[in-house]
DNA sequence: TTTAACAGGTCAACCTGATTGACTATTTGG
DNA sequence: CCAAATAGTCAATCAGGTTGACCTGTTAAA
């Protein structure tokens, strides 16, 4: 399934002439299968809790609303906008539907009344360890398998990535 | 920003106890930060094909056919939804598109005249090759940071992942 | 040779999640 | 007092996905 990358390296490719020379075929091989990995490593990682998910009629946006939410407790709304990256309006919705189920709650700041502080209720500390767990369940099986060196390497790896990824 | 694990783990967190005892405090961080940075190395990935994209009027749909086609070609329809794992119908406005712009070929097959061959045109290629470009720039100077090792080892770690996720 | 199954295409209705724009209320700090 | 900040909300719009129903060809099997 993955191969046939030198099927389209004797093709012409008279594009950019630049990005041609760039990587040999062996090398354009791999970091083609590189981005394959991330795109279905991705995939993969997000089935189960979409499943989980859906049974409650939930999407990823209040996964990532629990998560963020239970990652760090207080958090603002303005500053769980800029995590994610929506506009208030795509926000408003689902936090809205998480604060009704009280899987959610909000409390006014002490320190300045018109910031919201959002907290996970019990109940929304469970359904998100119930999302996180079986994606750590998933991870620690996978580094299990590839051993303790290989998930260091990893995730030292993976730091790199999202931090040359916000220039 | 990342770290509070420690703040919700002295929280009571008495939920289903099974998940409790699974992972010490230490590795529950660990694979959370994992989780995060998939996360986060995903969106950053995906964010600057998705700028020349836009460009176009396309959308990431329209990449992931390019990427396939490419891949493989002469990949018929049918195989092409599988990969995607979509509908026929949502697959169906961006393929169309992506013909009628010229960008991708078909041609019924030899063997079997229903179904159809997919294929790159030279346009076509050049567009793949952009997008592909940028995401294989950005991963082999993550790659040149951390290291040939580390290449191997992330790489047969995502090998596990995406395995491991289709059971 | 008829018929069932397969590959593909398309229409319609619907849903989620996202956007921008415009506007409100409340609170704060200079 | 007033400008700025935080939050919330309505409306219009879009992209991308779903299911269901139905169509054309083409192939292969009964």
């Amino acid at each position: 399934m993955i191969d046939s990358i030198s099927q389209r390296s004797n093709q012409p490719s008279r594009q950019s002439a630049a990005q041609q020379a760039k990587y040999s075929a062996v090398r354009q091989a791999e970091l083609r299968e590189s981005i394959e990995l991330l795109f279905l490593g991705y995939r993969s990682f997000t089935a189960r809790p979409d499943l989980i998910l859906a049974r409650r009629g939930l999407g990823r946006v209040h996964h990532r609303i629990l998560y963020f939410v239970g990652r760090e407790p207080g958090i603002s709304v303005n500053r769980l906008l800029t995590t994610l990256k929506v506009s208030k309006q795509a926000l408003n919705a689902p936090l809205r539907r998480l604060l009704e189920s009280k899987l959610v709650s909000a409390q006014s700041a002490a320190h300045d009344r018109r910031v919201k502080e959002l907290r996970l209720t019990a109940e929304g500390a469970r359904l998100e360890q119930q999302l996180t767990g079986t994606q750590m369940k998933q991870l620690s099986e996978v580094f299990a398998t590839a051993g303790g060196e290989a998930e260091i390497a990893w995730r030292e790896l993976m730091r790199v990535l999202t931090v040359l990824g916000r220039e």
